[in-house]
DNA sequence: CTATTATTCAACCTTTTGGTTAAGTAATAA
DNA sequence: TTATTACTTAACCAAAAGGTTGAATAATAG
């Protein structure tokens, strides 16, 4: 149905994804910035961005030689959804 | 860190096993029965099943010659409570 | 202009994923 | 006992995922 739903869920399923975006919860990011504590190549990291953008979970800017990456609430509020219309949850909030 | 996250989620990335889920949510069923509406083989839908039961979103079990699916509501839960301690989503509740 | 910093891209590798068909097992029905 | 029903397993395939290293690009600093 929501193909979306597919790339959410599956970058979700990954846990170097989903310790960058418990890092990205506290502030908006450079690449090798988020990089630092992981002990893969950068390029793996900037793979794992990719990804990410292509799920709507983060968004990147680029300001100078510097891409920034941030948050993007609606596409977790998607995936969140799917689990509430699930029916086992109460009604989720929102406030990005 | 959890590493079961990674299955859980991944498993919920594939909306053929999404929709499985939906379907389970009804009523117990048996494997033949969740094969049915799909345009796959039955081999597929077998294997998506051992993918959701090692996640365990599902438990199989079987008696006769039937293998029942039903929910597990336990993996689901850990995946809602993930997103809950991301911090965007009020308590969530878990009545099974 | 040159070096450095920030990031991606390209080529490659291995493992996993999602599918197939065909054969195998195990329980029930005839 | 012999089919039939309900599955799984095995062998295979193509594509994607997750990683590597090394070169390329592009912006800033010296």
């Amino acid at each position: 149905m929501n193909n979306n739903l597919d790339k959410i869920f599956a970058a979700l399923g990954d846990s170097t994804r989903r310790e960058i975006l418990i890092m990205l919860l506290e502030d908006d990011m450079a690449v090798t910035d988020v990089a630092e504590p992981f002990d893969i190549s950068l390029a793996a990291i900037s793979k794992h961005l990719q990804i990410l953008s292509k799920s709507g979970l983060i968004v990147q800017e680029k300001r100078g030689r510097v891409k920034w990456c941030k948050l993007q609430m609606h596409a977790m509020r998607d995936a969140a959804i799917w689990m509430e219309s699930f029916g086992q949850f109460e009604q989720l909030n929102f406030d990005a």
